[in-house]
DNA sequence: ATTTTCATGATTGTATCCAATTATGGAAAA
DNA sequence: TTTTCCATAATTGGATACAATCATGAAAAT
């Protein structure tokens, strides 16, 4: 089962901005890029699809998910009930969140600007506060819906300005995780939120202007 | 591509019982069963295994998931806090609640009681109750959880008194919005739920029981 | 000139073939 | 008897061949 894996490189190519929302994936071109047959290609498709990030139509092929507005309010609602239940969980268990972790995927973001290593390490960090809650099918709802909004934050090639504060946010709730400030992490996770869908509203409003 | 009824089919049996959790989803058989290649069945299966209904294995095969009782905190805990965002958006927009097709597929879901045709209903149900509100992100995202959860639902043929439970709560709700009544829908909806978790957790442990 | 038709090419979807991996069962060794 | 090993069968994953659908563009009709 290969296809996992091509679906991670095919991943990276749209979060990297290889492919723009809205452009055609032609299989047998993306096989050949990726060294493999249209096979396990279509699978990775048919992955990239379910996480939303590749739109399919019936003998018209996939193209990259185009966003709007609504679906950004959809997905930043939707991440923001997951990830307060996932918090709170992670503080109502008595194992320690995985600080060091965390820290790494900071210090590492702060050296990247690869959108796709970046929205990897964004992953990793938001992981090691909830992972120890151990609530895996929880887990897996969040990381959806996170690849879901990497598109969209990727797409304006994501404002410089928001990328240093999201990552000045990302330190904020890790001190107050650290102080063991389950409030005060909260509201900065949800202040966090709010702001990367503001973000990602305002980058996507940007990008429309910019192509009349 | 095909795939996608044959996911629709697959989904049928699995919830109609005729495959039991854990049991192995061979390709050639299947597709032999399903009237078609081993190429569709292919991405029927990676649709099911996206939806959390079943889990592959590198080239150990498919089966039908497993659930355990931390999943299905997980699930219930999602599906609350959607289904309550959705619930509030559908009273907040003006567009009226669809009445008729909500008391249509609950007159239908009293006279089946086929687990995958019943599930369907009652996704109709809380379809007509949330589609007005016009967020088709979210919507999906709720459906998935209910794919999920249907699983669960459908395991211990469902004890006969939770299915009429289960309805006269959705006609309690049904009631509600019928009398603008938001506050009384949103927690009748959490009760619902809670009452679904509950007995999805009780057939869970009579069948492990079962099966000693 | 505009629209319609239709032949051609490009692209996707399905079936099948081959390769890689895993499961099975019996023989040999302990 | 029990365990280990290996040959064989069963099964999955990937590549390719074929069929079905869609997109194109030029010729014909209006």
């Amino acid at each position: 089962m290969n296809g996992g894996r091509t679906a991670e490189k095919l991943r990276d190519l749209i979060l990297r901005g290889d492919y723009q929302p809205g452009a055609p994936l032609r299989q047998t071109a993306l096989s050949a890029r990726l060294g493999v047959s249209r096979t396990p290609l279509r699978q990775a498709l048919q992955i990239l699809d379910d996480e939303g990030l590749v739109q399919q139509s019936d003998f018209r092929g996939a193209s990259v998910m185009t966003i709007d507005a609504a679906m950004l309010d959809d997905l930043f609602d939707m991440r923001q009930a997951l990830e307060n239940i996932a918090l709170k969980s992670a503080f109502s268990k008595q194992t320690k969140l995985d600080f060091a972790k965390a820290e790494m995927a900071l210090d590492a973001a702060e050296k990247t600007n690869d959108p796709a290593a970046l929205s990897q390490l964004n992953w990793d960090f938001h992981t090691a506060l909830y992972q120890p809650s151990g609530r895996k099918m929880l887990l897996d709802g969040i990381q959806r819906l996170n690849r879901s909004s990497a598109l969209a934050e990727a797409i304006g090639h994501a404002i410089n300005d928001r990328i240093t504060a999201s990552a000045n946010e990302h330190f904020a709730i890790l001190q107050a995780c650290r102080n063991d400030d389950r409030r005060g992490a909260l509201t900065l996770l949800n202040e966090h939120l709010k702001a990367a869908h503001k973000g990602a509203l305002a980058s996507l409003l940007e990008d429309k202007n910019a192509s009349h």
